[in-house]
DNA sequence: TCAGGAAAATATGTATACGAATATGGGAGA
DNA sequence: TCTCCCATATTCGTATACATATTTTCCTGA
């Protein structure tokens, strides 16, 4: 089934800390584990059936990541990112995905374009019907489109900071509103495919934008924890 | 003597583990350890007088950084970036680094700038007396920059970039040739100063794009491994 | 009733031990 | 002498055990 052997050996093969890591990391980006989720070693490595040592492999890994906190003696909770987090993320997001436009511009296969265009339908299909696999599939457009630059560098901070967008907008977004997003990606797919570098890299900027706007549209509205406490002090004469 | 208390217990509090990290990181970045060098987890340990727990941990974080290579029951050895991976590495620097002008342009506070031209002044000091701390200083501008940003994610993909430049340029760069990035770190500052955006933005790109050719420079005498191996072999007519 | 504190319980940090995979070296056979 | 293969040794992967730090609980005293 798979390149390197039979399908039932494999998952034990390629190292339990990876597949803790995966497990987590998924469970955290479904928010199955909400943000701020306590991630004690012991009953993890119980729950998934390894030793703690597995289980403190993957959380240093996720902590590399950003994805959760790790404090000394205290141990590891699903972060929970600040707005000001949001906007630094979404910043770099903004200056990354435009040098992954500049290197695809002019250099996608017609078999790449595509597979993009099967990954935007996939996302039009669950658009109405999943919003849990909406979200996803959004993420991973990005994450696709990195790949297909080659750049390893490029393609993991982009995963890396796709991953932490999630969060920051199951923290701060809106509900969801995919739809926009599905005819963002297939105008930015067309700019591609034609090689239209400054409409490609316009696009992309402002879909970028969009996505801020939407992920970090509680700023307005609701505050940080210390702000909203700070107000309840003010109304009380504190 | 710090923040958090009395300076002889604090190097055992803050964590063994981060200790070798960054004993091991030095030793790359210094070039005490070759690209290539094997790294067994018992010898380090045992050098060190740690357990394998904790260099196994610092590896880890090392392979997360790409300063080491990690393959499975095969150890650690540290890394040895292709000519392609030193292409990708600063392209994505090209990118991140002129977010970090853009965040600091009318930002920077006189305090800052001072900062910065006393780094600079140190730079221009160790030029021709310490080719070693000349390397790491020219690099440690770039982290600064980024740091002042205060975007937590840009600096610490500044500084992982920074980083992997050091190794890159240890295998395919001249020898060394500083005497350009001060003059050239001088005039950003300038330009930062003065709140020019453009001009600041042309010269870090400038810049980078400089030590880019520098850093690649064996790229166009020196081939791959597997390309020069194929060039003897037409040689002997194989 | 509530505040303070000590002891128990829990969780993390680190070391060690054992099993498994890989690298090494030597001997048998051609 | 060279090659192939098996035994040995080294190194990694994982589990477990012990040490240390923190949290919780419950008791004492005001």
């Amino acid at each position: 089934m798979t390149a390197d052997g039979h399908d039932k050996t494999r998952k034990s093969t390629v190292s339990k800390s990876d597949a803790v890591y995966r497990a987590l990391k998924r469970a955290i980006l479904d928010q199955a584990l909400a943000a701020g989720t306590k991630l004690p070693e012991d009953s993890i490595g119980e729950r998934l059936g390894v030793s703690r040592t597995i289980v403190r492999q993957a959380l240093a890994r996720l902590n590399g990541e950003g994805l959760i906190e790790l404090r000394p003696h205290k141990g590891a909770c699903v972060a929970q990112p600040s707005l000001e987090d949001g906007r630094n993320i979404f910043a770099v997001r903004r200056s990354l995905e435009a040098l992954v436009v500049d290197s695809l511009i002019g250099k996608l296969s017609p078999q790449q374009i595509r597979q993009l265009e099967a990954h935007v339908e996939a996302e039009d299909m669950a658009r109405a019907n999943d919003t849990a696999t909406s979200i996803q599939l959004a993420g991973e457009f990005h994450v696709l489109l990195a790949k297909l630059t080659e750049n390893d560098i490029l393609s993991r901070y982009v995963t890396e900071l796709v991953s932490r967008s999630s969060l920051i907008l199951s923290l701060y977004g809106r509900p969801h509103s995919p739809d926009c997003a599905v005819s963002e990606h297939r105008e930015l797919i067309t700019a591609l495919a034609r090689g239209d570098r400054d409409k490609a890299g316009a696009l992309m900027h402002h879909h970028i934008d969009a996505i801020t706007t939407r992920a970090l549209l509680k700023s307005q509205t609701e505050k940080d924890f210390p702000d909203l406490l700070a107000a309840y002090a003010r109304e009380e004469g504190l």
